[in-house]
DNA sequence: GTCTATAGGCAGATAGAC
DNA sequence: GTCTATCTGCCTATAGAC
């Protein structure tokens, strides 16, 4: 069982890195089997096909998230705890400019396809959002929390397409200090 | 001549559009082909190869952004030309909702790849960049032009993934009221 | 549970008739 | 210039030995 686990969850590691490295649809099964160290033949032990693949990186990114929330959810104050989201875009950028942003890239590629995974990436999307919205009514924002939301979140989202576009990290760190001064003036 | 541009033209907006609503690397010459209704084995009398399509297409959005500057650029005030760029971005927001903008897709998944197509797409958004940084000069901004021209564009890409994410062309045209606004304060 | 071998299909690209 | 037929290789998925 255990290696059981261990088998698995090297292959979504790797699956999630090549996602993200390389896009989903060019990264195939024979590549994430290789990363994984795992024969090819056996990676349909543990997905019955590709689609539940990309449906378990998602989860995994789900977990990614959830533990940055929790550790974020740990800061006294609300304004720190956005300023500090903002903040740790950063500490990817060089990453960023090479690849962009991971869920980013999941929600532009899976979502144009529809179906099942899309609304799976979506509803990650949905979770940072409903995160930011909840600080922005703990801030007192009431109604206008929910677009203070979507303006800081698409600011990130849009920052990290720049910045892969532009190969150029200071993009990201450059955005990531006017948004710490915006969320002082908002 | 008149026949081979005509070929040729069917295939670069045959393929501009599938890019667009399916992706680069999941579209094949065969679905181009068949939307421009051209023979698959004729392609290649046009493009050398399926990369040398992509360099056209890219080249095909750089006349339509032209135009569309061309449009802009007899605006006499300068913040209401950056105010109709905003705005136009909502005449296709349903378009938006499902197949997110099309350059910002390009740049997302051709940025990842690196080389030659990678940048001529970055060329591309430089040069939207470039010319929203000459109308905060124009406004008197000085300095402070290139920041400006950064945070436009990064939040109507990203407004522009979050829409084809959550499929709602609501955000953004509410991302576009907000940026008119925004503009008038800048 | 694990792995090899391979089926079956489709992709990009080419040859060559017309 | 145009188009059919096809080559070659890779991809997802499966069969079945161990």
């Amino acid at each position: 069982m255990a290696r059981r686990n261990d088998k698995r969850s090297r292959l979504v590691t790797a699956a999630d890195k090549l996602f993200h490295e390389q896009g989903v649809s060019t990264t195939t099964l024979a590549n994430i089997a290789q990363l994984a160290d795992v024969p090819l033949g056996n990676v349909y032990y543990y997905f019955k096909s590709k689609e539940s693949i990309v449906l378990a990186v998602i989860d995994y990114r789900r977990k990614l998230i959830q533990a940055q929330f929790d550790e974020l959810n740990g800061i006294d104050s609300t304004l720190v705890r956005l300023q500090t989201l903002v903040r740790q875009t950063t500490a990817h950028s060089e990453q960023t400019a090479n690849f962009g942003d991971a869920l980013g890239s999941l929600c532009q590629e899976l979502g144009k396809q529809g179906g099942q995974i899309a609304a799976a990436a979506a509803d990650l999307m949905q979770e940072i959002m409903n995160w930011c919205e909840k600080q922005f009514v703990s801030l007192g924002k009431g109604e206008k929390a929910k677009q203070l939301a979507m303006i800081l979140l698409s600011s990130l989202q849009g920052i990290s397409l720049l910045t892969l576009t532009f190969k150029n990290a200071t993009y990201t760190n450059q955005q990531a200090d006017y948004l710490v001064n915006w969320l002082e003036t908002v």
